[in-house]
DNA sequence: CGTATCCTTGATGCCTCTCAAGACGGGTGG
DNA sequence: CCACCCGTCTTGAGAGGCATCAAGGATACG
């Protein structure tokens, strides 16, 4: 996604600060998902629990691994920039990517009961994320009660989308698949405060076909197709939602071309 | 799924009892999902925990509603006895049943946060269930530590089930959806301590090609092939799994008919 | 500036869907 | 108890959407 340079502001531990939800303070993880953690159930944000909470930060490059299938629980990721696909494996090597994820979004918390990452996580492009090793999380959740909160708020969240994704994966037409991928991505990228209609995707086209469970050039076709309606408009991996109505309405299975 | 008509014994209070994972002992509940739920993490169980929290216990017939999608959280919901199928819907009216669910099995969990449902459960058969109404869970779950992490550890494995679903709809052939499905059943009914290579189906052909992205057609010839290579044998809803370890390399990708 | 990666478009084939019709079984009412 | 009916299951024929194979063009990066 579009990369934003943030700038990092030590953070001085402060107590207990109200914040709007909307609100861009110059805190550091802001606006990375840490912040979605912190939370608690009024929008009050702990910031020296923020503070505790990041024990690294660390970037990775285009392709790099932030963490493999079967691989011991080390800690849940919150992208501060960049971008992340995670994808599970069949035995015989096949791939589905299962996840885009933006900055904002909190990454590897469902392993935290398996103890296992269940999922491989990859970086699309140079990604910035903080690590918030959970080793005792229980104590943790224990002590702050919002946390518990979030944390199953994020998972429910997960459970929610996956079955969105089996209903397009088994009901959906190629062309109500792009059109629901575009749409949802605008969604999330507006929540995080980033321009909807006009943005750079971070993934390939392969990429986008294999999560769509459809083919790379499947994918480039149907993009050609709702160019030559005028639904969008592209140039490499910049795009642009011209008309939202419509392609809301096809992603939906409520219209379609011809 | 096979019908047994569990004796229930009435439950007087006692105080945590050991109980080995494996072990029946005739406690009510014992065989449905709340015992899941109230299993601490050295294996103890909480009667008198698992007494207070199920309000009621219900029966459903054959194609009856238990919840409805964006229906006010009620309960979560442990099957005693039966089968449901939960699925999600398309704004067009098109259905993607998302998941079957067995005796021993919770249902609704995932509900709690959003506070709506978000999927429909229909029972596939007469289906009884307990009801657990978990208005103040928080407060539970914060006086049980085992709860909170059996709730997590329930809402993970649904997670995991999601991924391993989207993987099949996205990129596996009708032969390997099949034989996944009928392995994966196999799976759980065995776990719950119930007959694994045979057992009856409480879900139509119709129901299973949802389910797997399949026409209702698909699976009547998938079937019919499984059988010539007497991989199984069904009458009606009646399964035999003949060969299950060629069914495990199908299932996984590794083998295929012809 | 060369090369690798990604994107795009065309031709062909196949897997699965759709439509159709018949068989089977269970349930119900006479 | 039997006949009827309806839902479910099964099998066939045909069509279509998408995958696959193939090749050329664009772009980014070293």
């Amino acid at each position: 996604m579009i990369t934003t340079t943030a700038v990092v502001t030590s953070t001085k531990p402060v107590k207990r600060v109200k914040v709007a939800e909307t609100a861009c303070a110059p805190i550091a993880c802001k606006d990375c998902g840490i912040y979605q953690l912190c939370l608690t159930v009024g929008g009050d944000v702990d910031l020296s629990l923020l503070d505790s909470l990041v024990k690294n930060r660390r970037t990775y490059k285009r392709g790099e691994l932030i963490y493999r299938i079967g691989e011991p629980y080390r800690a849940a990721f919150a992208i501060r920039s960049g971008a992340v696909k995670t994808s599970v494996l069949t035995d015989d090597g096949r791939v589905q990517v299962t996840g885009f994820h933006i900055p904002g979004e909190v990454l590897g918390l469902n392993a935290i009961i398996n103890d296992r990452y269940n999922c491989e996580a990859r970086a699309l492009e140079t990604t910035c994320v903080c690590e918030v090793p959970f080793d005792h999380y229980e104590e943790l959740a224990h002590g702050i009660p919002g946390l518990q909160h979030q944390m199953l708020k994020i998972m429910s969240q997960e459970i929610v989308h996956n079955q969105e994704m089996m209903l397009l994966l088994g009901k959906k037409k190629a062309e109500e698949r792009l059109a629901t991928f575009l749409v949802n991505l605008s969604r999330r990228l507006e929540r995080h405060g980033r321009p909807a209609l006009e943005f750079k995707l971070s993934m390939s086209r392969s990429d986008i076909g294999n999560y769509l469970g459809l083919a790379e050039e499947t994918v480039c076709r149907v993009i050609t197709r709702f160019e030559e309606s005028s639904l969008i408009s592209t140039e490499r991996r910049l795009v642009r939602l011209g008309q939202m109505d419509r392609l809301q309405a096809m992603a939906a299975g409520r219209s379609s071309l011809e």
